[in-house]
DNA sequence: ATCGTCATATGAA
DNA sequence: TTCATATGACGAT
């Protein structure tokens, strides 16, 4: 019936505004600029609960530094009750992984314990709702390449970009 | 270098 | 159980 009250926050950078979706527990979701995101309503900032407010300030602050490939210095709390346990171990992988760093799609299935599951990473890559913060754009293929973007793959060369990383052609 | 074809893990229908 | 993946390895061309 009533839902868990979902809060969508407008989120200003130099890339275009994201937007910003906050469950009780924390960001749920981040969505690239898009016409459709323009087109969102967004909620006034009056009666905003005081938790959701100082979450959109750090959500700010770190996507901004991440596109300026700077190291965010703190995070919101992440709410990632959607994904399954092999996801969340997927996530939680990436949530720890430097900027500038990258992995390739099967080592983190090794360093997962499960050597194969290269493709079941991807899938848990595509299932996450949090770019950027998860930053599934520093997974590569294994031969070097770029692999898949649910963001589309200029969002991802532009992310690397951003942190000094270049990928083969 | 590119292309097919398998092998494989996970998750949704 | 069948199908779809943001993979990877291998062999033929």
């Amino acid at each position: 019936m009533s839902q868990p009250v979902h809060h969508r926050l407008g989120l200003a950078t130099s890339a275009g505004r994201f937007v910003a979706t906050y469950s009780g527990l924390g960001l749920a979701a981040l969505d690239f600029p898009s016409a459709r995101a323009k087109a969102a309503p967004v909620a006034g900032t009056k009666d905003l609960p005081a938790e959701v407010r100082s979450w959109h300030a750090l959500a700010t602050a770190a996507v901004r530094a991440v596109l300026a490939g700077r190291e965010p210095d703190e995070l919101p709390p992440l709410d990632v009750r959607h994904g399954t346990e092999f996801q969340q171990q997927v996530w939680e992988c990436l949530v720890r992984l430097r900027l500038g760093k990258t992995c390739h799609y099967g080592e983190l299935a090794a360093a997962l314990g499960r050597p194969g599951a290269a493709r079941a990473v991807g899938s848990a890559c595509g299932a996450n709702r949090i770019p950027l913060l998860i930053p599934c754009h520093r997974v590569l293929a294994a031969n070097g390449r770029l692999g898949g973007f649910s963001g589309g793959l200029a969002w991802k060369r532009r992310l690397l970009a951003a942190e000094g990383i270049r990928a083969a052609r």
